[in-house]
DNA sequence: TCTGGGGTCCTCATCCTT
DNA sequence: TCTGAAGGATGAGGACCC
């Protein structure tokens, strides 16, 4: 016999303001005090604010200096995102005890399905209001918990609960619950979409849930309307996928000023392929294809991307191929706000060496090695000459 | 007001191959 | 040999998420 799954089996467990409760638990000095974490410099944003912030209408992307503004009294904390990294590894171990289909969202939030951990442990609300206990029990941390029957449910249940609440919402009360909402509500649905919507006079999810769908093909286009279509009457079919290797990964640095100097921008292409290559062999996978990123003082933004007829992990090869690009811009003096480089089209690295298993190069033996130092000694251990200052 | 950093996915255009 | 259609790969840009 099959056992019965519950009707509403998937958690969606949210951090409240979780770099800043994490701040506020490593220095008891903040709490209940408004906290922003976020870049101390001229051009930083405001990547987490404690409730007692938001009061002034402070929100995480707002300017760092704005945010000042607002609540001069706000402690501003840098961000330490390996601290943050270490709760979330917690959180994650916790969460892995109540049910193996675990799929994280960011380092603070989660989808659980936890449709056959009922004998165990109880129906999935009370597995929610255990985890948000155990979550302040254990790790001092508030969270917030939705249980929906589906993924879209369930997170938009737990942003509803918030601070530190849980809503259950049952499969009878979907169409009330949604009917009401703002359209901005749907996931997927930003400034752009929601203002495109709005101009048809689609204000509420019950707007976009009774528009036929060749009307919303026309707003949207055609991924977006099928998605919206189904999420308007509550609808998500996305199963719980515990692990998912990422597609790409990328690296971007605004500068404290505008470089206008090309020697300044290799040196900062250098940095950057540095990075991602000591990423690429710590995740053991290679790339095949790279993107170059450049924002503009005035703030546009072009990229310039070139797929390689082998994949790699060496920052000499990423270097070469991402200047060549940045060569290619002619840029003659332009300032630029920042300088990004990301890789795609991943291959585990083994495949990739069979592929090159001609190709001897000494540059890949030396990161290796250097790998292998900064692995024991720290990252500061090995540097490009290329890298030091020069002053 | 003046906009970080790290991701994913979609759309559209273009090129190449069949 | 030429032509056009179809489809995949690639490149660029944009929207969205946390």
């Amino acid at each position: 016999m099959t056992p019965s799954r519950p009707a509403e089996p998937i958690l969606h467990v949210d951090m409240d303001a979780f770099y800043a409760s994490v701040e506020a638990l490593r220095d008891p000095a903040l709490a209940g005090r408004p906290v922003l974490v976020g870049g101390l410099g001229g051009r930083g944003v405001v990547a987490s604010a404690s409730y007692e912030a938001r009061v002034y209408g402070i929100h995480s992307a707002m300017p760092m200096a704005r945010a000042l503004r607002l609540c001069p009294q706000a402690v501003v904390v840098s961000p330490d995102f390996a601290a943050y990294q270490d709760v979330s590894q917690r959180l994650r171990e916790l969460f892995l005890s109540v049910t193996p289909l675990v799929e994280p969202l960011s380092l603070d939030e989660a989808f659980l399905d936890v449709g056959g951990s009922e004998r165990l442990f109880g129906p999935p609300e009370v597995i929610g209001a255990l985890l948000r206990d155990r979550i302040r029990g254990e790790l001092g941390l508030p969270a917030s918990v939705g249980v929906a029957p589906n993924k879209h449910l369930a997170k938009l249940c737990s942003g509803k609960a918030k601070p530190e609440g849980l809503l259950h919402l049952r499969a009878g009360e979907v169409a009330a619950f949604l009917g009401r909402l703002p359209i901005r509500d749907l996931w997927g649905v930003g400034e752009q979409t929601a203002a495109r919507l709005e101009r048809f006079g689609l204000r509420t999810v019950a707007d976009v849930a009774g528009t036929a769908g060749p009307t919303l093909v026309r707003i949207v286009g055609h991924a977006a309307a099928a998605q919206l279509a189904s999420l308007a009457v509550g609808e998500d079919r996305r199963p719980v996928v515990p692990y998912e290797p990422a597609k790409g990964m990328s690296t971007e640095e605004t500068f404290d000023r505008d470089v206008d100097d090309p020697a300044v921008l290799r040196r900062e292409l250098l940095r950057l392929a540095e990075t991602i290559a000591r990423r690429l062999r710590r995740g053991e996978v290679a790339a095949r294809t790279l993107t170059l990123k450049i924002r503009y003082a005035n703030f546009a933004t072009v990229t310039r991307s070139r797929t390689l007829a082998l994949p790699t992990d060496h920052a000499t090869e990423l270097h070469a191929e991402s200047a060549a690009l940045l060569d290619a811009l002619r840029l003659e003096r332009v300032r630029v706000r920042l300088l990004g480089l990301g890789v795609a089209n991943l291959v585990p690295a083994g495949a990739a060496r069979q592929l090159r298993l001609l190709d001897d190069d000494r540059w890949q033996q030396v990161e290796r090695a250097a790998d292998v130092a900064r692995n024991r000694f720290g990252d500061a251990a090995v540097t490009r000459a290329a890298l030091l200052d020069d002053g």
